[in-house]
DNA sequence: GTACCTCTGTGAATACCATAACAGAGACAT
DNA sequence: ATGTCTCTGTTATGGTATTCACAGAGGTAC
């Protein structure tokens, strides 16, 4: 029925992944969402109905004009397409103050997204379990990221050691990064990275925010 | 000189926060930067040099085709732009784990962007300093808002909470917002919205990394 | 001086993305 | 049966962001 050839662009994969956590969450009644209009679910994820038909238009599944979308078919749908069929286990470098935060939300909460493990410089992390998830050296990293098949990685270090974590995770075949150091990683065109500048997400805050007050 | 009638994009006020700090930041043989050619800032933030000179080009600042752009007076401009004249003042609500993470990075980094007052339910957060920041009960909130003159919220606390949370806020006059809930907050037009969802953005990545890998 | 080189500045072309607009299908009332 | 209503599915349109391509300016080598 889902066929991966389809070509999805970033923001469409993006808009997916919050229909589902938002068809997961939202109870109707306290039941289970059965089926959902294209105008009610663009209302919960914050985008017009017409995107919403668009998206799913694009991902190949059909809603019916009297019940709307099956929510249930419709998540199994989105898993298709967003999840590898084992899962992914993600590698988290840094324990610091951003790190645990992170650590402590993702832990257990999507199953098929699990960070499975924690490396950080500092000896006072290592060799312990913290939010639920171990943290070793970064000298354990080879046998680590192998031995849990780590496809991913989480960069939470300062900006100095990103490239260098980086590196090494993409020499034992990382292929994505979540960057949250404001620093451009280099990285050949085989691998993503998505560079997550909370300073530059403020600064645009306050740049509307004043625009609007005056 | 610089003129604040002119419209700049989303995208390029993004950037020019960027290339401010990548500007602050760097060093040129332990020395700050004079002259900086586009290519060299593109590649210290990670965009291409084309995309540098027409940043420049719309905020109506210069270069020299032989020494490139003056770094000091970049900065300036950039400032100029993106700064309120008086700074502005920020307020946090939910001083969790990713507030206080938020709290520890924040604090006296951005001289003209500070997180002034921190808002959580928790009495066991409320009315001591918490990372350099005073932590208020939120029936405080009218006053200290007032008070401290405080332009947009910074909102860190679940779901559940958020759209409370905002109009509260609103009603105070704040008119922009950095949401970290993942829930679409209702506001009027004239309020600015910056939604980070890094659910979705873990799992673009996931998406991507699988994508290359097979 | 002249040929050449590099970089800025910018109009034109391209790619991307969201919205508008509408065709089609089923339900329902009369 | 027929008209109307609502929602989906899809094509056409518009707008915006980025890249392409190149003119212009100044400096350098010889
Ligand atoms: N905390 C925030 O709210 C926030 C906001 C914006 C950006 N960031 C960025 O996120 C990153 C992490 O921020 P943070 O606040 O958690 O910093 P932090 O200083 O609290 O934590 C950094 C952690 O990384 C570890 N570390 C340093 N070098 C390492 C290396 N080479 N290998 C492994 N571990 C190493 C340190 O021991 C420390 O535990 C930084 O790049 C920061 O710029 C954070
Ligand atoms: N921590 C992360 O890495 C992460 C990742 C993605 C999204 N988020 C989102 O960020 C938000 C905060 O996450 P967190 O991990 O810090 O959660 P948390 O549970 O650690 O902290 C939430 C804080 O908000 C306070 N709070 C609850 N209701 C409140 C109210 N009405 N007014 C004031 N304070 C209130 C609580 O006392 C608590 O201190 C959540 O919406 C979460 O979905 C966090």
């Amino acid at each position: 029925m889902t066929n991966d050839s389809i070509t999805l662009s970033d923001k469409t994969i993006g808009r997916l992944s919050l229909y589902r956590r938002v068809l997961e969450r939202t109870p109707k009644n306290n039941k289970p969402i059965g089926h959902i209009f294209s105008h009610e679910l663009a209302a919960l994820a914050g985008f017009s109905a017409v995107l919403v038909r668009r998206d799913l238009m694009t991902i190949g599944f059909s809603g019916n004009p009297k019940k709307g979308y099956d929510a249930a078919e419709l998540l199994d749908c989105i898993g298709k397409f967003l999840d590898a069929p084992g899962g992914t286990n993600v590698a988290l470098i840094g324990v610091g103050n951003l790190g645990r935060a992170l650590l402590a939300y993702f832990t257990y909460r999507r199953p098929m997204l699990s960070i499975v493990a924690a490396f950080d410089a500092n000896p006072e992390f290592t060799n312990r379990v913290i939010q639920g998830c171990r943290c070793y050296s970064p000298d354990d990293m080879e046998r680590v990221v192998q031995e849990k098949n780590i496809r991913m990685g989480i960069i939470a270090v300062p900006s100095v050691g990103a490239q260098d974590a980086a590196d090494r995770l993409m020499r034992l075949g990382v292929t994505g990064f979540l960057n949250f150091a404001p620093v451009a990683l280099r990285v050949p065109s085989s691998v993503y990275v998505n560079q997550i500048d909370m300073t530059m997400e403020l600064e645009k805050v306050a740049f509307y925010a004043r625009q609007t007050k005056e």
